[in-house]
DNA sequence: CGACTATGTGGGGTGGTGCCCCGCTTTCCG
DNA sequence: CGGAAAGCGGGGCACCACCCCACATAGTCG
């Protein structure tokens, strides 16, 4: 790849971030080129689709997040550690404007954000279910798809209000049983 | 309201009821006032906003939904009957097209229904709450916000997945006790 | 029954969008 | 240093939502 190609990718992202930070995921696409100080045939060359662009914006923030889910792994209580991890994803993305539009659509075309969110996930969820703390018929990309629906339906709600739907749905709806 | 107003307006909702199922929320308002025979004007008048209309194509659905959850009142499993209503609202969000979608933008503009299924469901909630089947400090508001939820995120998947997906919700994650 | 008025209509215009073709510039490598 | 290939962006296309205004029609009152 030629030196000013990767320049110019880097300055589309850069204000591509910034766009969707402030107009959420369906920030306007010329704007993003303007912005950049590019074309926009520049731009649909470097992203044939606008979820592959959003892939790039927020690639380094599911990098953070999946890194996250390594450091819980520390935690010594398996199912704190990974209800603590599904509340923090769900923070990052009622706050993180437009994440959660890219993550729902984004996997028709490309998997890779939701699949590597899973896949970090997958360990957490693992030990939980191996302590017996988690039942063991719940796949990992049932939580993870669990918590994008809610924090796409919270996302105009507060964050406080979408980790209180997280922990709703994963606790369910019965009461506690006194025996424990 | 004049006569050929009413009818224009009927003309309109059925035009994009066969759009909307066939393309989506999204689906072209030039197109869906082609196909009524109307001139766009008119439908921007009787509809200001997308929302507004895809309402007008709904309520009809909607109110279907509500009856059930009436029908379900006579259902002694008082658990049960909650459990099947959100379930049913779950396959009904998954298979018409542009519903959820409708369901969770529209409230930003006018909350009525959203509000109808909340409104229709809460005797259903309350029954099940009296005979502490469920957990008090859950409102009916929070059900039909998960389920919305888990509809639109499983509107690329299959309608029993919407639904697994929903028991899950509702019993959470930990494994049953043996106690009951 | 006929005319008058308010209500409703739709063609056309505006500003904006995503996407693409094609002649031009820049970069890199031999 | 020169040429080929890779990258660029202006301009064009089709489409969109939305709005303005001259015109037609429905309902009402004399």
């Amino acid at each position: 790849m030629r030196a000013d190609a990767q320049r110019n990718r880097a300055r589309i992202v850069k204000a591509a971030s910034e766009a969707v930070a402030r107009d959420g995921a369906y920030a306007s696409l010329e704007e993003i080129a303007r912005a950049a100080g590019v074309g926009s045939a520049t731009l649909h060359r470097h992203f044939p689709s606008r979820w592959a662009l959003l892939e790039a914006v927020f690639h380094d923030r599911v990098e953070a997040l999946c890194a996250r889910a390594g450091e819980l792994l520390a935690e010594p209580n398996a199912h704190r550690a990974l209800t603590t991890w599904l509340c923090e994803l769900a923070a990052y993305c009622t706050t993180t404007r437009g994440l959660v539009t890219a993550l729902l659509r984004a996997p028709q075309e490309s998997e890779s954000c939701s699949a590597m969110l899973v896949a970090a996930g997958e360990p957490l969820r693992c030990r939980a279910a191996e302590e017996g703390l988690v039942r063991s018929d719940v796949a990992m990309v049932d939580l993870v798809t669990l918590v994008k629906a809610i924090a796409l339906a919270a996302e105009s709600s507060s964050a406080p209000e979408a980790e209180r739907l997280v922990r709703l749905a994963l606790q369910g709806i019965n009461p506690p049983r006194r025996c424990l």
